[in-house]
RNA sequence: GGAGGGGUUCCCGAGCGGCCAAAGGGAUCAGACUGUAAAUCUGACGGCUCUGCCUUCGGUGGUUCGAAUCCACCCCCCUCCA
């Protein structure tokens, strides 16, 4: 197999689609350091392993030689991307976007090679654009054409509103590719479109089109939504080891495969195999286990984090143990007792005392491992205790 | 600018003067069972100093003993016409 071939092969796994292949050979043919562009919104900058799906394979381009392009639409980032839901962001002010790409920065040097990478802001040509040339810019495309978007068309046919500078994002998006030059640029398969408009441009400008890579969206821990933040199903590439563990323990079995497909780095081969012993009766929990500790172990140092996660949670999952690592809090009660369920809000373990209530009433609540049955029991102040809600939450808190 | 339809608790969606903190479903949370899986069952699901009280049904004001429900004005969304 020739060097080229196997590059085609290596950067073909794990894709949703390549547009156009036959471009991509022959840029990857040419030997030419090629401009990978990826392009990451300025308001979250809380990795998660959704985006690593993208990253590491930015990360394949590095070590085939490529230039990496990560670029931060803090721009873009002021009309909030369309896609999917409605809802406006408020925009970011300047210190708050330097601040969130100094945050990526930190993240996305635990998968990309810093030498390799130029981070960029599209402010940087967008603000700079006279009113005349984003018109101009507007003018190339059609109305109907935008209508073509899977999303704007759903929220356009079921009565959603759609603002006329939503059409404007994948305008500026594809625009970014013709600044940045780029000669490859990657994306979610929810960002198709806009990075076929970054081809048009190019066409347009007389530039040779980048070729597209889409990479399959990483469901969050639910299984069914794709993982973000703000639904609540997604495992941060900063979480504490044990976190992330648990987290990944508690997807579903089916869920497992899919995990294993998009962030694995274990040979297919190794995968098909896996599945097969379970096929064969071999329990899921275990297969699960190799998952967990093979993603904790990459971004907490080593195979040691890995072991020492799955140990702790043998412990306290299997053994019923609670957890060594517990976060503390003082609660100011002036040398006075404070009632359970105020106790259990102010340590931010329920988000009511309502809530606390009830959870109480239905047996949710520990104390230092004993189950608590009476709502009105008093916390005196003094020593540290350790309190429970449901099986993951605990809080060690010390009434004053 | 005109005509019509619509805005209900996280989401969808009933309610159309008192029995409404508001049906039903989804999501979520807790408990049981388990492998912190799935499925299933049970319960909860606005807040509080919790057998009671307070705040909520786009906004403001009004009618009424009493309004999510009626009236007026305003805001927003959709459809058609211009």
């Amino acid at each position: 197999m020739t060097h080229d071939a196997e590059a085609l092969r290596l950067i073909k796994r794990g894709t949703e689609e390549i547009l156009l292949e036959s471009e991509l050979v022959e840029r990857l043919r040419s030997g030419r350091r090629l401009r990978v562009k990826a392009g990451f919104d300025p308001t979250a900058p809380d990795l998660h392993l959704g985006h690593t799906v993208l990253v590491n394979k930015l990360r394949q381009f590095q070590d085939l030689g490529h230039e990496v392009l990560f670029l931060i639409g803090d721009f873009t980032g002021m009309i909030g991307d369309p896609t999917g839901k409605n809802s406006t962001r408020p925009p970011l002010s300047r210190d708050e976007v330097i601040e969130n790409a100094r945050t990526y920065e930190n993240q996305i040097y635990k998968i990309l090679d810093p030498e390799k990478t130029l981070v960029m802001f599209n402010s940087s040509w967008m603000g700079e654009m006279r009113a005349t040339e984003l018109i101009q810019l507007a003018a190339t495309h059609t109305v109907a054409r935008m209508l073509e978007r899977d999303d704007f068309s759903k929220r356009y046919k079921s009565g959603q509103p759609i603002a006329i500078h939503e059409f404007l994002y994948p305008l500026i998006q594809g625009y970014d590719s013709v600044a940045m030059k780029a000669d490859v640029e990657l994306g979610g398969t929810d960002q198709k479109f806009n990075l076929l408009v970054g081809r048009e441009l190019q066409k347009l400008n007389g530039q040779a089109p980048q070729v597209v890579i889409t990479m399959p969206l990483l469901e969050g821990t639910d299984g069914v939504n794709k993982m973000s933040k703000s639904l609540g199903n997604y495992i941060g590439i900063d979480e504490a080891p044990d976190e992330m563990f648990g987290k990944l323990m508690s997807i579903s079995d089916t869920l497992m495969w899919r995990y294993f497909e998009l962030l694995s780095f274990e040979h297919p081969d190794k995968i098909a195999k896996m599945k097969r012993s379970v096929d064969e009766g071999a329990n899921p929990r275990d297969i699960k286990f190799e998952l967990a500790k093979e993603i904790v172990s990459r971004f907490h140092g080593g195979h040691k984090a890995g072991n020492d996660a799955m140990r702790n949670f043998i412990a306290r999952f299997r053994q019923g143990e609670i957890p060594a690592d517990i976060s503390e809090i003082e609660l100011a009660g002036d040398g006075k007792a404070l009632a359970l369920p105020r106790v259990l809000k102010e340590a931010g373990l329920t988000s009511s005392t309502s809530e606390a209530l009830r959870l109480i009433k239905q047996g949710g609540v520990r104390i230092d491992g004993e189950k608590a049955e009476d709502p009105a029991l008093e916390i005196a102040p003094g020593q540290a205790r350790v309190f429970q809600v449901g099986k993951r939450k605990f809080m060690r808190v010390r009434v004053r």
